[in-house]
DNA sequence: ACGCATGTTTGCTACTGGCGAACGATTGTG
DNA sequence: CACAATCGTTCGCCAGTAGCAAACATGCGT
């Protein structure tokens, strides 16, 4: 399956692509540099980019330009679980007190969906559209909970990546998560993903019990009491994805 | 300058984005008969872009993915009129009644940037993220007034062509329609681009009076008499620019 | 059972994607 | 002020691949 990809040219497009993205903008030397390709390679394909309109040169460094957001806003607004969500989040982020995410599963990746924060002057570092890892964060862990065993068995076999300190590592001990979050049909992530902060998260499931999304509250350690989290966040939690399940139906 | 993209499989590989986007989900044989490529081709192109989380497939057709978001949301938060516009143009759909939009000018391409609506009912054809033409709506035509001469002959060099019956196509009245646009810092659009719909923007420019965005309301003809719309809304327009191009400052 | 649509796979070849090297333009440093 | 070190861009060039035609597999309606 994951031979390599048929087309070479937009593999290393989508590279160069993501490079840009994740450095908020740059130039051919650097990304010829840190993707290992020729200044020459990268500037032909700077170049076509431009020409359609997906990138734009802010004075000396190219930017991903406003061509994707056509693509990037009808493929969430193509989203069941996006339209019947929106409302139910919002409430979820006022009446917590803190940042609540839709994040959503597709061909074996999360993204986080939508995020309403309850106030301004919480700043979470995952952003709409971000990819989540699905082993060290809580709506990620809620999401791979409620999928095929073998492709939960794949995902443990490309290994379990430390990101945090304290993100969980051990093939048993992730299994035994996952155990825990079937039983609960919760998840917790404590500072796994992001230090500093923690989150909880509950499947969003078809009529097969499989997940295709997850809702999720965030907040930062030292506001956010242990207590507080497990017991009325989580109870919030819970009842928001049933709610959004129930208007799938 | 636009000899011919320098990697020609990068452009059909976006030629295949757009009209899958423009189809809202399309197959193999389908895309392959209206872009005049052989079905082999396309075929590998869509197994690249699903491998890496660009499409994925909804049933029987391919469907632009959420691999988009990311890219689309953080172009359009690193536009800082986009970051300064928001409450303004919220403001605006409230107290105008109609739909509030905010578009942006990049190379040569006009886009949807923002819009926001002051009640349900309104379904203004034009989505966020959508490319607007320059010479048919009211946004566009505000913007290319407030563009270096050179670009705006260029413009009209390619040709005006018609959108709706009531689309302006004669050179001569459309340079008409510009001088009048700088005249006022206002331009209407009477259903120019969209039939049953009218408009009223003004331009947001730079230090140097150069247009890099456009406010605009638009409302249905039946409901938007011509009194309001060119009196009071105009007003609410022009204000709402000015008070974006001092927040930039 | 057949015909016709679909998606997928297989060689094959002309073309092109990506390379190294060289060229100006800028920058900043001694 | 000149030198060194960047930067982006352009130029040929070759191996590799993008894209083709055609065959194959599958599913649908008649």
């Amino acid at each position: 399956m994951s031979d390599e990809y048929p087309i070479k040219a937009v593999h290393t497009c989508f590279r160069i692509l993501t490079e840009i993205h994740n450095r908020e903008g740059a130039g051919v030397s650097e990304l010829a540099r840190s993707l290992d390709l020729s200044k020459a390679g990268v500037h032909k394909h700077l170049q076509t980019l431009s020409q359609l309109g997906y990138l734009s040169r802010d004075g000396d460094e190219y930017c991903i330009a406003l061509g994707f957001l056509g693509l990037g806003l009808t493929a969430r607004s193509r989203f069941r679980v996006y339209q019947v969500s929106t409302s139910l989040l919002r409430d979820l982020a006022e009446t917590s007190g803190y940042v609540a995410s839709l994040s959503s599963h597709q061909n074996g990746n999360g993204i986080c969906v939508a995020q309403t924060c309850a106030n301004d002057s919480l700043t979470y570092p995952t952003r709409e559209g971000d990819r989540i890892s699905l082993h060290a964060t809580a709506a990620g862990k809620a999401m791979l909970a409620y999928r095929p065993v073998e492709e939960i068995e794949r995902y443990l076999t490309d290994g379990l990546d430390p990101i945090t300190p304290k993100t969980i590592t051990n093939s048993d001990e992730f299994r035994r998560e996952l155990q825990s979050a079937r039983d609960r049909r919760v998840v917790f992530d404590r500072e796994e993903s992001r230090e500093g902060w923690q989150s909880v998260a509950s499947p969003i499931t078809d009529l097969d019990q499989v997940a295709i999304a997850a809702v999720s509250v965030s907040g930062p350690v030292d506001k956010l009491t242990g207590k507080r989290l497990e017991e009325d966040i989580t109870g919030l939690v819970v009842s928001t994805a049933k709610s959004i399940e129930n208007r799938l139906l």
